[in-house]
DNA sequence: AATGCGCCGTACCGTACGTTACGGTTCGGC
DNA sequence: GCCGAACCGTAACGTACGGTACGGCGCATT
């Protein structure tokens, strides 16, 4: 991890432990995929395999080597940001209402954060124009990395809430999307199609309070109507 | 570049206003359109000029003249599908609970079939893909009449229901978008990174009347906590 | 020093596809 | 019946780019 350019994520992931699919990276290869990674953020899906190794500093050769083709190359590139993208993690414990209110709207910014970052929207870009046709994963890994490592983290920060009576739900996962919806609204599809969105901390600071405090009129179980 | 009239250059720049019915599209037109839609959701974005001609019983050559080359007829494409769909317009006369309940329900229920439907999916799809890079129109376009059609349709309801004392919020805008984030929730970044996710007739209708409720506690006058 | 390996740089090949050109056919107007 | 316009079908062109081959260089091992 010499390398790295900064990514705006930097702030929001949390380095976690092990876990890793990043079977075997040597520091060089990580380099290239960074490499890969600015020029797919610059370009877009059209970037070339001759731009890659240019920017890389690497011969094509190699990079056909390494990763067997151009799509090879594109799958290892999300591969290898998803791996470095990991929203907070956050255990059940000391649970009262003000510190799950805080996880919640820690899960809420991160997520807002990540959404809204260059590197997110050019390959969620990548990975949506790719998943109509054929053999497809791009779609699955950043669907795997994103929304469904999200419910997972956040899932048991529900349950824990529940089990201490501070929310109300029927279906933790049903309740996570609510909790989804509330947070995204309509951020990530405007800016997957272009629409200009700036997203400052501080605006984003405000809606995670907000949708926390949706969240929780909605599933909280002493305010809100439950069952929703 | 025989002759200059294509429309490329038209319409594209200002949002269309209300009714702009597909300008001055021949029957043929419409019919080779059809064709290039049917393609576009069968191939996506990788559909060539040979294929579109072919399925279209019509000479590349008359495609090049009417559209100009292939990113004119993919925005023509996007334009003549966007010209059809509509969600429901809804009067604001007869302000009960009641009605207003039906009208966000059917707002909710059109919307999530319409982002669920095949040609949706692929016309966002070849929008993303085309946003990152250059002249964008198609994300622009596709935003205009999907999400911001939707709102323009769904605010003077919201408008209606707090005159009537029905509702309660600060900003329409924000009470849209929260409506938004609580019917779409992850439904659509999920369809468009290729996640199965078959959304059947009655699962449309109990996500619009949950949604409904859902958005009835946060904003109801007589029910949920204002102002969130 | 010699050998071998991994990689860079670059030239090269094959092909797919956007775009153009052109001959042939239909059709409406005179 | 003739003319021009519009259009179909297809061949041809140009190019960009994915993928491959090859020569050279640094470096480690012997």
């Amino acid at each position: 991890m010499t390398d790295g350019p900064t990514f705006r994520e930097k702030s929001v992931l949390h380095n976690v432990p092990e876990i890793d699919t990043s079977e075997a990276l040597t520091e060089r290869q990580k380099a290239v995929l960074d490499a890969a990674l600015r020029l797919l953020v610059e370009e877009g899906d059209q970037l070339t395999m001759t731009a890659v190794a240019r920017r890389a500093s690497c011969s094509k050769e190699t990079l056909y080597k390494w990763f067997g083709d151009r799509d090879g190359l594109l799958t290892a590139t999300v591969q290898w940001q998803a791996s470095k993208v990991r929203v907070a993690q956050v255990d059940g414990k000391g649970l009262d209402l003000a510190s799950l209110t805080a996880s919640l709207e820690r899960f809420a910014s991160d997520w807002l954060k990540v959404i809204s970052s260059d590197t997110s929207i050019a390959l969620n870009r990548v990975a949506v124009g790719h998943a109509g046709s054929g053999k497809d994963n791009l779609g699955a890994v950043v669907l795997e990395n994103g929304r469904f490592a999200l419910a997972k983290r956040l899932k048991p920060v529900l349950e824990a809430g529940r089990q201490a009576g501070l929310l109300k739900f029927a279906d933790a996962e049903t309740a996570f999307r609510t909790f989804f919806g509330l947070v995204a609204r309509d951020v990530q599809i405007r800016l997957l199609l272009g629409d200009r969105l700036e997203l400052t901390e501080a605006a984003i600071g405000g809606d995670a309070a907000r949708a926390t405090q949706q969240f929780l009129a909605l599933h909280g179980a002493k305010t809100g109507p439950q069952g929703l």
